[in-house]
DNA sequence: TTCTTTATTGTAATCATTACACTTTATTAT
DNA sequence: ATAATAAAGTGTAATGATTACAATAAAGAA
């Protein structure tokens, strides 16, 4: 339901891109718009299936394929097993912790950054990746370490 | 033969981190030194096998892990479906041309850049990685414009 | 309505990576 | 040195995300 005041914006953007906005590309914008947690295309497939049965997993595929084509959406490429998918496509960073898998978002201004060594070179895209651990994870620690004392 | 002048540092840093010094992952670490396209897996494999008929690719793959654990190799995820290596680890981007799939070097300074977002947070690495198209492509796209007219 | 294009679907294929079990090699203690 | 122990190498089989493909359905244009 309800994709936020943006919802025209987002069907006038499909319509200029020449993507059809068809059932299922908007129920995957839609989840994408409300799971802001960086989701596998698996993770999408799963969570739409109960109420799109007919749903099959390759239309997942494909439609975010699209997506990212039109610039609608992100793919997001930090692990090598999985892809996920962001609606945000403002560049910004992403840190992934290498304990409970979370990813978290953080600002990074790289738009007037461009290296001397790409002089003369198009660039598409600028993304940024850290790993560690979180916050979360650190605590969580911390708090396992005195109970075993 | 000669990994350069670094040979000796680098048995010492395997030793230190109690890595042992085997016959093939001495070899796949020249060969990243020799190599700094960042290659696969499987490109590592195809560049030994001629010199170790016995290579197993799972031995390539368990190498690589172990030397990334220990920090002598770094591990690239800029595309989903592979891996590339590369013996640099120290902090730098990485431009991939989305048209020739070469994969380019360039500067930048991170260690200073710690974003409030992450405050808390252990950050074990950074990552940045570029898309576009490189010159060399450009330029051969311009050559093939002219001659169509 | 009919034609043409684009999207959806399900199944099968692909391909990088890992699991596993076994053999070989290296290290440590005797 | 030699035996005992630990780590690494090897080959095959499994895993799992993604894509290829062919058929069907839906949407847009004429």
């Amino acid at each position: 339901m309800e994709i936020e005041p943006t919802y025209r914006d987002l069907i006038k953007e499909l319509k200029e891109k020449k993507i059809r906005l068809s059932y299922q590309r908007v129920k995957i914008l839609d989840y994408l718009n409300q799971h802001r947690t960086h989701p596998t295309a698996d993770e999408i497939y799963t969570g739409l299936i109960a109420e799109i049965p007919s749903l099959s997993k390759t239309t997942v595929y494909n439609s975010l394929n699209s997506l990212v084509k039109a610039n609608l959406i992100q793919e997001l490429t930090i692990e090598d097993n999985e892809n996920r998918y962001d609606i945000v496509t403002e560049t910004h960073g992403h840190f992934k912790c290498e304990e409970c898998g979370r990813i978290y978002d953080f600002k990074v201004e790289l738009d007037s950054f461009n290296p001397e060594e790409l002089k003369d070179f198009q660039i598409n895209q600028k993304g940024v990746y850290f790993k560690g651990i979180c916050k979360k994870c650190l605590e969580t620690n911390q708090k396992n370490l005195q109970n075993e004392e």
